[in-house]
DNA sequence: GACGAAGTGGGAGGAAGTGGGGGAAACGGG
DNA sequence: CCCGTTTCCCCCACTTCCTCCCACTTCGTC
């Protein structure tokens, strides 16, 4: 399982350091695409499939298949890890996340998230504790 | 079950001592997360598990789901003692909870909470004796 | 008073994070 | 079709941080 936030640099070449907790679980090729927002995720190879299975399940006919599919698939390159277990990030998806140089990198799970450093922090002051306490106490944590 | 608490030191190197009171219900490895405040929670291998469980077993399409997953999962470090029972703690979670040096380890029933002194002296200088008699009042104590 | 456990401190080796050069491949223009 | 330019990828190099190991002090107990 994916978890813990790690502070990244992404270089001039936009390569981006696998954090060392990450790669095992990672494998050898994963797929980067747009996230639920401005952000990206990295998905393990069987997560990515497990996720074109859903999207393709939905009926053509069904309206929302379409937008979804676009999204996400639409988005999706399915990298590797180079030799000093780096990882080109292309243009398209940097630009929809908005990252420079500074991102974060978090764990959640089943993937992970990858933002720019400074929409991170944006989220985090967004995200008071007492939401979390809510959040929380309606999930029946 | 924990209980009782620890004013501690954490050396210039970020490393934390483990009562030896906590130690042996700790166990091998633990997860050191983010509580639902500027303060840490240790959570031992079977009460973490638990919550990962309960965290996941939201639907993803849950708007509560992604907000306590990132909280939760994304702060996680899961990790063990050293040879000398210290615990090494990342920087982006001593600086959540603002702890430097002054430390106090308060053990809660499942798990350990890990706040900075200064804010724990602030809370306990904020929590009155009438708040703590109306609450047991109204828990029927 | 002595011994042992617990709390605190610091050095060194190695892994992890970061940066840059050079060659091959791809693309575009002449 | 060839040449120049650009981009990508692979390799090399450096630096910082973390972890492991060793050492010392204090407190409680026998």
């Amino acid at each position: 399982m994916f978890q813990g936030a790690f502070p990244y640099r992404i270089d001039d070449k936009g390569r981006l350091k696998m954090p060392a907790e990450f790669v095992a679980e990672l494998g050898e090729s994963f797929t980067i695409i747009r996230g639920m927002g401005k952000y990206l995720w990295i998905l393990p190879e069987h997560e990515w499939s497990t996720m074109v299975t859903q999207l393709r399940g939905e009926s053509m006919a069904d309206q929302r298949a379409m937008p979804l599919q676009r999204w996400f698939i639409g988005s999706a390159v399915t990298t590797a890890l180079d030799g000093q277990g780096r990882v080109a990030l292309p243009t398209v998806l940097r630009d929809h996340a908005a990252i420079k140089h500074e991102v974060m990198l978090v764990g959640v799970g089943t993937r992970i998230e990858l933002w720019s450093r400074e929409r991170w922090d944006a989220y985090e002051a967004e995200v008071s504790e007492q939401l979390i306490e809510e959040l929380a106490r309606s999930a029946g944590l």
